[in-house]
DNA sequence: CTTTTATATCCATTATTCTGGAAATATGGA
DNA sequence: TCCATATTTCCAGAATAATGGATATAAAAG
């Protein structure tokens, strides 16, 4: 993910009915949920929401597909991961958030630093 | 790092000046920069920049002190910590992106399914 | 083929954000 | 005190985004 795609993402998740809309799909998982019950369960006017949809799937980070009368909106988790990854290797320091690949599991390992713990109060830079 | 939060964290990430300036300032380090370094580096007239270091700031993701006639900007680490972790936690599944505690590292682990591995075409669910 | 249900698109209004010129503020130096 | 430097604040215009009523499309059901 390049710098420009990130902002189209952050701003994406960056409006409060979008970012609520994406966690209750976050919550659905692979099943998805259709349009009209993200509107009911958020109290959001149905083609207001479908605006935000419309948002979320041109940042790519929500897929859909048909289903009968239903539209199935479903989180992009792999864009999701590619974000992670971005911010902690471009939007972060190595003593807060370091990566590494675990190429036998086939997944990198990112060391966060805790909030409260005495390493992210003693930075050891350099 | 509350929803609400979050969204605002993500609306000054959201635009490529401040996106741009934010990692210039992550570059930095713990130095940071002032106002002036970031304005010229960007080509952006001072009084916009000003404009977006204050959106930044708003946001808590800088901060900034005096020295001498300048300011000097600084990356908030801790801050983008807490959006990583939220990210991984509220935002993504298990099966791509699985945060657990090392209290003896005094850190979180999170392991971050590679792009192309098997593990992420093959998710397994429950 | 008409009706019902689910959703998207069109459109106008309102709200918010971005931009940069001009002026203000704060610091340090002669 | 007066000047130069660094930055912010004020302001107004331009651009972009959000909202919801009305209408269109698409599918299923009768």
């Amino acid at each position: 993910m390049d710098i420009e795609k990130s902002t189209i993402v952050f701003n994406a998740l960056s409006q409060e009915t979008r970012l609520k809309a994406f966690r209750l799909l976050v919550e659905a998982g692979s099943d998805g949920l259709p349009a009209g019950a993200i509107s009911e369960g958020l109290g959001t006017p149905q083609n207001t929401l479908s605006f935000h949809l419309t948002h979320l799937s041109n940042a790519g980070i929500v897929s859909s597909r048909r289903k009968g009368r239903s539209i199935i909106y479903m989180a992009n988790f792999e864009m999701m991961r590619d974000l992670i990854g971005l911010l902690v290797k471009d939007c972060c320091s190595r003593e807060v958030a370091n990566i590494r690949q675990d190429k036998k599991k086939g997944c990198s390992i990112i060391e966060l630093a805790d909030c409260c713990s005495p390493q992210s109060k003693t930075v050891a830079r350099g």
